[in-house]
RNA sequence: GGAGAGAUGGCCGAGCUGGUUGAAGGCGCUCGCCUGCUAAGCGAGUGUAGGGCUAAAACCUUACCGGGGGUUCGAAUCCCCCUCUCUCCGCCA
């Protein structure tokens, strides 16, 4: 969420962001509402002086033993104005948050301006791309060859979108997951957390998925709780309404958690295979940083979520993701892609964002940089440290043998019994 | 699921027969003083958010005692609803 008062006094800087990722939003309106609301607030605060001043006077008559009939009639009537106005500022309150809930974050000066995927920059490639000496298969063929993973019986036990892991696939996915958690809490000082799958509608309206992108979520109707989509949820409102000692910052987290998303405005798009699923893991970095070193912390923080291909050798790219493509809640967001060989293309496997006080003011999750300052907001940031499934999937293809045997890249081995190979039988 | 108890400032903890309580007392913290063998004593200060005024402060003002409504001239205190925590019983991985 966007302060009123920086929209107020930077009007054009906000219309013309967000103009450039795409959005019209009415934004005459938002300043008619705000001019509208502080016009009320004056009103009824003075009168509610009056009834504070004049209700004191009748307490202090009352022990007196004095009369005060004349007051309380007086007062009875401004209490009513005040009532009434009350009500008028409490709607143009409630309008005034709805409207500024739906205004996306100020991209970072540094976003280029564009419309879509094609116009991110891409600003580094790591690792070499294999070269086969025969037709590489994609992994829905290779899992399926080898009996790993079983897309028509994840179908049939749940539906579209749900995948089966067999044998070495499921320990494969569990390897990963530990090899990525260590890596994290061994090498980069996140502390590990196990967070909630499900959160209440506080929390998703915290991280910026309410109230805008409802249809994406799963909800539990009964008790009002949704799956999560993200650990970027339940693990960035562990500080929510929270004052941060400044001592104790930065703080970084990491989680494992699985993640489910509707895909709703997806259909057709990856059908096959595992890179788009309903229900799929991932191992979340969360930080919780001051303002002043929030861009450092990004780089270091995508450093941290590369770290994981370069130690098992799989080669990607990064983009810097445009105006249009940049989503609500980020002020920057780094998209790590790996390579696909069985299907000749780049697919996103992490994406790391800088959220700068978006989610913060959302949540309300602020810091004291000492016992004297004021309270400030944190930034808060997070990147996929990474995409389970989708780095299971990227192994598969890119470790690929002639013989349909895939090869266990060396890191990850100790993690599976030393195993070097996955074959058919 | 049943019965009961509770939710107050950074923390502990009074107030809850409605009116000098933004909130006693203690701890913590900040500044100052005193004294100086690891410590203590004394004094002052110490919440958050919004609005107004301002170059900025100072200042004025409103709200906030889990959340939301209500009663009242006036609510931390009374009433209703919700959430959460604790204890006992039941069920259960």
């Amino acid at each position: 969420m966007l302060d009123i008062k920086f929209i107020r006094e930077h009007l054009d800087l906000v219309k013309s962001k967000c103009s450039q990722r795409g959005l019209k939003l009415n934004f005459d309106l938002i300043t008619k509402i705000d001019s509208e609301r502080r016009n009320l607030l004056g009103k009824v605060e003075a009168l509610k002086y009056e009834r504070n001043t004049v209700s004191d006077k009748v307490g202090k008559l009352k022990r007196e033993g004095k009369d005060f009939r004349d007051e309380i009639a007086e007062m009875k009537k401004v209490s009513q104005e005040i009532k009434q106005l009350d009500q008028l500022l409490h709607d143009n309150e409630n309008s005034l948050e709805q409207l500024l809930l739906e205004i996306p974050n100020i991209p970072h000066h540094s976003v280029k301006v564009g419309e879509g995927e094609a116009d991110n920059p891409e600003i580094k490639r790591w690792g070499e791309i294999p070269r086969f000496d025969f037709t590489p298969l994609p992994h829905w063929d290779i899992g399926e060859n080898l009996d790993i993973l079983d897309f028509a019986r994840g179908s049939k036990i749940t539906g579209a979108r749900f995948t089966l892991y067999k044998g070495l696939g499921a320990q494969l996915e569990r390897s990963l997951i530990n090899f990525m958690l260590d890596l994290h809490t061994q090498q980069h000082n996140y502390t590990e957390i196990l967070p909630p799958f499900m959160v209440n509608k506080e929390s998703m309206m915290g991280t910026g998925q309410l109230p805008k992108f409802e249809e994406d979520l799963f909800k539990l109707e009964d008790v009002g709780y949704y799956l999560i989509p993200t650990a970027e949820v339940p693990v960035t409102n562990i500080h929510r309404n929270e004052i941060i000692p400044g001592t104790s910052l930065p703080l970084y987290y990491t989680a494992y958690t699985p993640c489910f998303r509707k895909e709703a405005g997806s259909y057709g798009k990856d059908t096959k295979g595992l890179v788009r699923q309903h229900q799929f893991n991932k191992v979340e970095l969360v930080k919780f940083v001051i303002p002043e070193t929030s861009y450092d912390e990004l780089e270091k923080l995508l450093l941290n979520a590369e770290e994981v291909l370069k130690k098992l050798n799989i080669p990607y790219r990064v983009v810097d993701l445009c105006m249009g493509d940049l989503g609500f809640s980020s002020s920057k967001t780094y998209d790590i892609e790996v390579w696909l060989p069985g299907q000749n293309r780049y697919v996103e496997i992490s994406s790391c964002s800088n959220f700068e006080e978006f989610q913060a003011r959302r949540a309300n999750i602020r810091y004291r940089k000492d016992n004297k300052s004021k309270t400030k907001f944190v930034h808060t940031l997070n990147g996929s440290g990474l995409a389970v499934g989708r780095t299971l999937l990227a192994i598969l293809e890119n470790y690929q043998q002639e013989d349909g045997s895939v090869v266990i890249p060396e890191a990850l081995r100790p993690y599976l019994g030393g195993i070097e190979r996955i074959t058919k039988d």
